[in-house]
DNA sequence: ACAATAAGTAATTGATTAATTACTTTAGAC
DNA sequence: GTCTAAAGTAATTAATCAATTACTTATTGT
């Protein structure tokens, strides 16, 4: 039982964290762009007027969103990524093949599936043209997120885990489209977790892409 | 010049026409979410109010201009198809393997070149939640690409084109994220021409994950 | 030639919604 | 305790936009 009254007055961080969580999650059921000031002060329970004490428009909100969302995703992977590595330097146990950009895919489809707002919110801010705020902060996670995968597409081409011959940008583009892919089915069939089953399915032949025919030296016995 | 005057009213099916032309090519400049009315009124020449004269809705709009991109783009996907595996029967010219896939990726890519406002159209409509009228029709363009789809890997796995263990389903994701990759990067740099420089490359080893190991028996001098 | 019908206009309606305003209340520093 | 700044409310504003209405004009079949 609540015994603490929570008070009616937050801080504005406080507000501030409230409403983008509010934001992402009702971001899962329908569109952004019929999320109104109203359904968020909703919410969080507050006035409709009260949400502008705390953002100076609804843009800003989004703003805030899309802050949120780009730090906690590529806190993921790249802890994903981290872990990965770390294994790779344990010269003893044999290591998958491409492990890092493996985590780094599963990490990233395990996201979605717990935020299942942000695809929604990426493809609304996607819609805009030409150079909006909201659309920098996309290209933003979009760049950090190539910077991070072609590293470790550099890395895996110089331990020679993928073909010497491959092309890196390609890979990259198609590594975010294996991720879409499953997002847009997901998207049409309003079942987030069955990302979760077919990923490792997508992720393998991903992999096949790249990677370098196995010759028996690799050893059958 | 223009010698005869175009008359001002013109036949509802030839409006229509016009509307979803108008709601295409305005697509591809801004988001589907905010184009009204009036700008598609002002985009064929008439008054707000007759637009109602030739669509019962704004909604009847979207519907229809839905209708148009399915039958178009499942005409040219299926004609690509076709034409790859009539050269297949060719059996005195090598045959490039996978080449109706191949086809039906590249018809697919130069379909949103020619039309860019397509991706835009369906990623508003994948964003409602349920089971509107118009999410409706996209899933039922992506049934179809779907089956075309697995026709095709079916097909290439009977003729041994693609390894026996692939799975297919993954396969047919995979596809359809690899153009998803295309599209967004596109929308993102805003250079939907891009696409084609890249698609050869992003197919290349889309191809890779799905063949199997090409052994000496091969051929190679 | 001439209704009749379909297509067009201009103006209006009603609903929605982000943002503002004037005022009230609460929390917390001193 | 009390005073103040921050947070909240309720009501209003101004803009936008899909859809309707009453009325006008052009096209077309006979």
């Amino acid at each position: 039982m609540e015994v603490f009254d929570k008070p009616l007055k937050q801080r504005t961080a406080v507000r501030q964290a409230g409403l983008v969580e509010a934001a992402l999650s009702l971001a899962a059921q329908r569109s952004p762009a019929d999320i109104t000031t109203t359904d968020l002060a909703q919410a969080v329970g507050i006035t409709q007027g009260a949400v502008f004490r705390h953002f100076a428009s609804k843009e800003a909100i989004w703003l805030a969103v899309l802050d949120w969302v780009t730090e906690a995703l590529m806190a993921r992977l790249q802890a994903a990524a981290d872990t990965a590595a770390s294994a790779d330097l344990d010269l003893v146990t044999p290591r998958p093949p491409l492990g890092a950009l493996r985590a780094v895919f599963l990490a990233h489809v395990d996201f979605v599936v717990a935020n299942p707002g942000v695809p929604r919110v990426i493809f609304q801010e996607l819609q805009s043209p030409g150079d909006t705020a909201l659309k920098a902060r996309v290209r933003n996670l979009m760049q950090r997120y190539r910077q991070l995968l072609m590293q470790l597409l550099q890395h895996a081409m110089a331990t020679r885990a993928i073909a010497p011959d491959t092309n890196l940008q390609a890979a990259g583009v198609l590594f975010i489209g294996s991720v879409q892919g499953l997002v847009m089915q997901s998207l049409m069939s309003g079942d987030v977790a069955g990302m979760t089953t077919q990923a490792p399915g997508v992720f393998a032949l991903y992999q096949r892409g790249l990677q370098p025919c196995p010759t028996d030296s690799e050893g059958n016995p």
